[in-house]
DNA sequence: GTATATGCAAAGGGTTTGCACGGTT
DNA sequence: AACCGTGCAAACCCTTTGCATATAC
C-alpha cells in the first residue's frame, strides 16, 4: 500500500515510523494548536504510557520534516500546529492577557521593506506581537490596568 | 537638594530609594542592554552581596515606574534596557542565531493598519522577529543550515 | 516605629539529557 | 543484528516565592 504523506516525510528525513510520532501528529491535527503538555494529554487518551520527553522529541522531528510548526504566544510553552493551518499573527495584550489575531498578509509590505533593507526574511507568525488591546488602551486613559509580566 | 529624575519616579510610584535599585538602574544604563544575570554581575562589581532575586524585583519596579523596559530577543532570558534608548526591532536568525536590527519606525504603517483593524496598539520592539538572515537564506538554496530551536 | 526591601533557600514551570531497554528496519 | 527511539529520572535554565532580618521612611 502507498505510504501516507506523513510517513513519506519521516522516511525521507531518515526517521522511523513509530506509534508515538503518529499519535503526536494526530494530536496536533485534532487540537489544531496545543502546548507539549496539552498534546501529551491528548496522546494519553489513546496511549497512557507515552512520556512527555517523547512528545518533545517527536515535535522536534515532525517540525524538522515540515509537518508541524510552533509559535510563541504567551510567556509559557509554545503552541504547535499543523503546517497547513491558516497563518495569522497573534496579538497578546500585556494588560489583560487576551489574545487576538490578524491575517498575516497585512504585514507583507512591512516585511518586504525589512527584507529590502536587511535581507532578513521574517516569519511573522512565529512570535506573537505584544501591546494593548482596545479595551485596555481605552481603560488606561482612566486608570492603571492590571499588569502581567511581558 | 533636588531629587534626581529616577528618585522622583520611584517616590511617585510609592517605592523607596535603595542602593540596590540605584545599582541595578546604573547597570542597565552602563551595559545598555543586559539579562538579569548580566546585570547582577555588573552590580556585584560594586556590591558583592546583592542577590539575583533582588535584581529581578528591582527590574520589575524600575519597569513599573518607566525607567527601564525589556525585550525578548533569544529564547532565554529577556534583555533590559533604559527607556531613553534608541528603539529598534530585533531580527533573530533561526538558522545561525545572529541578531540584526532595524529602525522601529519602518513598522509604523503596518502597526497603524493593525490598530485600524483590531484596535490593538502594538509595542513592536517588545519581541524580536524570527526568520532567516541574508546569509542563511542564500545558503539554504544549496544545503540545509544549522537548526537551533525557535 | 512601621511598612517595605532584601537575602537566602527552596520550589516552580518548561525543557533537555544520560542511560538502559525495547522496537523498527 | 544494528541502530534508532522510548521511558524514566535527573538535571537544567530562568524565575518566583516564603520567611526572617534589615533598612528607608
Amino acid at each position: 500500500m502507498a505510504l501516507a504523506e506523513w510517513e513519506q516525510r519521516l522516511r525521507t528525513g531518515g526517521y522511523r515510523i513509530t506509534p508515538q510520532r503518529q499519535l503526536v501528529l494526530e494530536a496536533v491535527e485534532k487540537l489544531r494548536h496545543g502546548t507539549p503538555e496539552e498534546l501529551l494529554a491528548e496522546v494519553q487518551r489513546t496511549a497512557t504510557g507515552v512520556n512527555l520527553s517523547t512528545v518533545y522529541r517527536s515535535l522536534e522531528v515532525l517540525e524538522e520534516v515540515g509537518l508541524v510548526t510552533h509559535a510563541h504566544i504567551g510567556h509559557g510553552a509554545p503552541t504547535y500546529h499543523a503546517v497547513d493551518d491558516h497563518v495569522h499573527i497573534h496579538l497578546v495584550c500585556d494588560s489583560c492577557g487576551s489574545v487576538n489575531a490578524v491575517e498575516a498578509d497585512i504585514a507583507e509590505p512591512f516585511l518586504d521593506q525589512v527584507r529590502e533593507r536587511t535581507g532578513f526574511i521574517t516569519d511573522i507568525s512565529h512570535v506573537a506581537l505584544h501591546g494593548r488591546c482596545t479595551n485596555c488602551s481605552v481603560a488606561r486613559t482612566r486608570e492603571a490596568p492590571t499588569r502581567p509580566r511581558g
